[in-house]
This record gives C-alpha cells, sequence and structure tokens, in this order.
DNA sequence: TTGATTGCAAAACATTTGCATAACA
DNA sequence: TGTTATGCAAATGTTTTGCAATCAA
C-alpha cells in the first residue's frame, strides 16, 4: 500500500496572524485584550507543546516573573480560546487535560507512553472511513480524536 | 463506496469464563478473592455500558445493598482490573474516565454529546492504515482508540 | 495465623467560583 | 467612568492514601 495520504504536520500560522485574530474576537464579544491573555497566547504559540495548564502556568511565571499571572486566569483562558476554538485539548484520564493551538489543521496523535513525546499526523485515508461511518449512522460527526499509543523510535533505540 | 468492513460489536465472553480468568490472575499475583472484588467484576459485566467510578458504585449499592462496598475499594479494584488488561479506560477531560470490561475485542468509539451515548464500532480499514502510518515511523504500537463526537439520530430527532 | 483487603476519613490534586481590587476601553 | 478581568482564597469534585479493623487462604 504506498503512502500518499499520510502526513507529519508542521505550524504554519504566524503569531501576527493569530494575534489579529484573537483580539478581534474578544472585540466581537466584547471582551478586554489584556496582558495576561497575550501571555497566555504567546506562550502557547511558542511553545511547540501540547500543555497542561498547571505546565503553561509554570512557563509563564519563568518568562515573565514580574508578571504575576493567576493559575485561575489560566484555567480562565484556555476556557475562553477553547470555546473559541483558538485551542484543543486533549484528554489524559485523571491527569487532566493537555492543551494545543487549534489554528493548524486537524490532526491526530501519536503518543509516546515512555518519553511522553506527541506526533501529529493526518492521514485521509482515515479521515474518509469516519465520515463514512457516521453517515451509515445518521449521526452527526462534530469533532473527533485518535490516539496511538506506544514506544517511539527514539525510546526503542534507548532501551536496547 | 461499499461498507463491508465495519461492525457495530456485541459482547461475545461468558462470564463464567471472565471469572475464572480473574481468579486465576489473582491468584497467580498472590491476591485474594473478595466479595467487593467479584460483585464489581460481576456489575461491570452485566451493565452494557462505559461507567464512571461513581456510577459503578451507586449501581453496586443498589443492587448489592446489604453489602457495604466503599468507592475507595471500586477504585482500588477498577485500576487492578486495568493494570491487568481486564478493563480498559477512556478520558473525557476533567470529568473523569470511564471503564468498560475490556475482554470484547479492540474497538473506537462514537460518542454523543448531547445524551452521552456511547456507540462501539471497529473498521479494519483504520485499522489497517494505522498500523501503516507506525510502521512508517518506527513506532510500537501498544494501543490506541479514536473516538468521534457529534450528535446521534435519536437526538437530532428530539430537537427538531 | 498471617498477610491482604476493606471502610472510613483525611489528604491530595485538578478545576471552578465568589468577591474585592485592578485594569481596559 | 463603567465594565470586565484579575488575584486570592475558599469551594468543589475526583481520586488516592494511612490506618485500624476485618476477612480470605
Amino acid at each position: 500500500m504506498p503512502n500518499v495520504t499520510t502526513n507529519f504536520k508542521d505550524r504554519t500560522i504566524e503569531y501576527a496572524q493569530l494575534l489579529e485574530d484573537f483580539k478581534t474576537l474578544l472585540k466581537k464579544n466584547n471582551l478586554k485584550f489584556t496582558i495576561q491573555r497575550e501571555v497566555i497566547l504567546e506562550t502557547l504559540y511558542n511553545s511547540n507543546e501540547h500543555l497542561t495548564p498547571e505546565a503553561l502556568h509554570h512557563l509563564i511565571q519563568k518568562r515573565y516573573p514580574e508578571l504575576k499571572t493567576s493559575i485561575a486566569t489560566v484555567y480562565r483562558t484556555l476556557s475562553l480560546l477553547e470555546d473559541s476554538n483558538v485551542v484543543t485539548s486533549l484528554s489524559f484520564g485523571a491527569q487532566g487535560k493537555k492543551y494545543e493551538l487549534g489554528a493548524k489543521e486537524h490532526h491526530d496523535h501519536l503518543i509516546c507512553t515512555e518519553c511522553g513525546e506527541i506526533t501529529e499526523f493526518v492521514d485521509e485515508e482515515i479521515e474518509k472511513r469516519q465520515h463514512a461511518i457516521t453517515d451509515e449512522l445518521g449521526f452527526k460527526m462534530l469533532d473527533h480524536s485518535m490516539q496511538i499509543y506506544g514506544i517511539c523510535k527514539k525510546c526503542q533505540e534507548k532501551n536496547k
């Protein structure tokens, strides 16, 4: 089977654009543009990772020690961003959620259970099958997520 | 595209067999067979649903009012069963996990965000693609899960 | 009898919320 | 100036843990 449809993705959107969109979004909803909100968006953008609210909060405290940003504000802003589809979250059971910028195209996740690294990919064939399945059942698909768990190449080599 | 590979699954394993396996498992690990552990396994088996620990606890209290089973024991037993691959869990973010018997064959999930109903399915084409993707990356797949979120047929009709 | 298991209550986390103060528009 | 947002601390909800009592082997 030739691999013609699987892509391992890179981010493409620029920060200036993202910030612009965010400001527009806030204005449209009569919300205010605050330094905390900007810092949260910016930190999320510059960390190419999936972050827990707590990890994000720590990062912000390290990067902007003079700014007192509370964990409550991080949670509130993440909810706001998620409701607006600016970020999406991945669930990991009782250990909570991890957030990532959702401005990228839709993608699924490969998760290494050893080092925690997350690789993103999109496979068109899988996307097509998902639509076929929901169509058949009369199910109105709103979203979907797929995770593949295992050991990444690096960790396999480390273990030898 | 003809649908030749998608199956909506039913359970096939028998309880007697499951119980037998569970007892063997306990013995092998020097663990004891208790009435609480049996009741948890049995309730999980007889409820064809994905249950939260709390829901499972409630069900048990209703079905066995004379037996005092604590929520702590439910959590402890679910961990034990999950570690032993007797049950698997589905994560729903901060709302915690739902557990189901994992003795059934592997399957994915269709989740209605309106009524919470979960439908299981397996699609061979998707399974094949998953293997193709991990093979290409040298990633050793241990497990995978896929969830499709949306509105089920019933809820769509209810909303009209 | 001995060691594992249980129930209970307290502890540990993650997340949310009320409220007075501070900051945007 | 008038809201909205923030930080703080308290509240909530879920899961885990310590410990004395109980139970299985």
